[in-house]
DNA sequence: CGGACTGTTGATCAAGGTCAACCTCTGTGG
DNA sequence: CCACAGAGGTTGACCTTGATCAACAGTCCG
């Protein structure tokens, strides 16, 4: 499960999109060319550029191809609910495609490289191949369930599962797209922001933190976070399904070919 | 806003789906009997009944016809938290048709009306037309954004405001598909249910309503709730775009149709 | 009239928020 | 090389929100 893909060709260089999307789907070399187009002309920021803000009009989706991003939520108090992390390969959002305004606000984690994506553009490529528009719509529905399960970590579990939840959530992510292994990963958020993702203040994540450590599940040494005990870690968690990635089945597959 | 599409054709009778989709996209003749087709079994279920479990494996989206139902995740130890509610014209989930397992539980909250949608019956509408693929994206997109406000609701809100933002949320959706006016709507829903939506206690939820009854912001008769200050409780909402409906651009549709 | 179900209220308790001090780093300029 | 500043993280003390426990009230049945 570990970066098997990346493994896959090591000598050429694959957009992480065309690595999401190839886990679900059998990419004809035609396919994988319209991907590759679409991440064509980079764009570059540094960490804490505002990429889009909500309620904004927008045309395009954020593409991102390396580096770190989240997306969240401020209230006019200056509340903030982080909705979530973006890692390369993640559209953000597609459903500026189907909607004219943006429901939350991107940002720049750290120095960031990205492509724009007009709607016209997906959406041609929907047009031709039934089958790219189908792993479009898997990557959303992708997006879909890791919102789910933060919603239920957020609304039903204590504060310790919650970071648990949220840790597990990232590195699994991780590891799909080859970023992280079995030890562990580089997370470069403040705990400020951690917070706003958890639903927590600051001051509890710490030391909710400190007692994930204290207790031999996981231990942070500036960005570099490690699982110690990844068994104990998923017992707590619960709800890991809704990350699987799950390949379009066979049958549904010939269908979108024809 | 209330049931403009009701309105418009009141001798003929369209499914919900047609109703809704129809708000963002036109849709020809053909669409409009092919969408038909897929809502044409009708089974029929007594409120309370489990119509799937997280966890297993399903081929078939729920269409709902008439009646509510709830989407729910429930913990090992019993806390559930209800990702949100059912109503006519929902498609739930059409993430199945691109996942192979359900990521929560759907129950029915009333006697339910609904149809069962296989996956190649709307990935097949999808290669025929992509303007009723757009249209299904769309609506998951709209799903999307009811979750993903429900989270910053449940992350980053008071008892006081996360309720009164849940009951705005089910007012507006109600009133787009022409079940409830600018007065008020009925809810089927108990307590314990509604508190698990809101992420609160039964009791604290109880406390609330109370408050915000005696506040002059809602009153609960029953299963009747009326709105009495739709200004001050859209103040207390704060999020209320990601509930719009906005229809694809016409510049969008245009390039679908070819 | 009794029982089940749903909602309300009061009393008490715990999880987590808030405020404030302090502690490391790390980078910077004298 | 040291002094200092600023950012990010940690800890303690105290307070608030909402959970828990328990009793009771209304309603809808039989």
């Amino acid at each position: 499960m570990t970066g098997r893909q990346l493994s896959e060709k090591p000598s050429q260089l694959r957009s992480p999109l065309v690595l999401k999307l190839r886990t679900m789907v059998e990419l004809t070399p035609g396919d994988v060319a319209a991907l590759d187009a679409l991440g064509s002309v980079r764009h570059h920021c540094a960490g804490g550029q505002t990429l889009f803000e909500a309620d904004k009009r927008r045309t395009a989706a954020v593409l991102v191809h390396d580096g770190w991003a989240f997306r969240h939520r401020t209230l006019s108090d200056g509340r903030r609910q982080v909705i979530d992390f973006d890692l390369p390969g993640d559209l953000c959002d597609p459903t500026v495609f189907v909607t004219s305004r943006a429901g939350f606000s991107m940002q720049a984690l750290t120095a960031l490289s990205y492509s724009l994506v007009r709607a016209e553009e997906v959406l041609d490529l929907m047009t031709r191949s039934p089958r790219i528009g189908a792993a479009f719509w898997w990557a959303d529905a992708h997006q879909e369930a890791i919102t789910r399960a933060h919603l239920v970590a957020v609304g039903r579990m204590s504060a310790y599962e919650r970071v648990a939840y949220l840790l597990w959530e990232l590195w699994t992510r991780l590891r799909m797209i080859g970023l992280a292994d079995g030890a562990g990963f580089e997370f470069p958020a403040g705990q400020d922001v951690i917070a706003d993702a958890a639903g927590l203040s600051y001051v509890h994540l710490s030391r909710t933190l400190r007692r994930l450590d204290r207790e031999g599940l996981l231990r942070r040494a500036g960005r570099n976070w490690r699982i110690l005990d990844a068994g104990r870690l998923h017992d707590l968690v619960q709800i890991t399904d809704g990350l699987q990635l799950n390949p379009l089945a066979r049958r549904i597959q010939e269908r979108l070919s024809r």
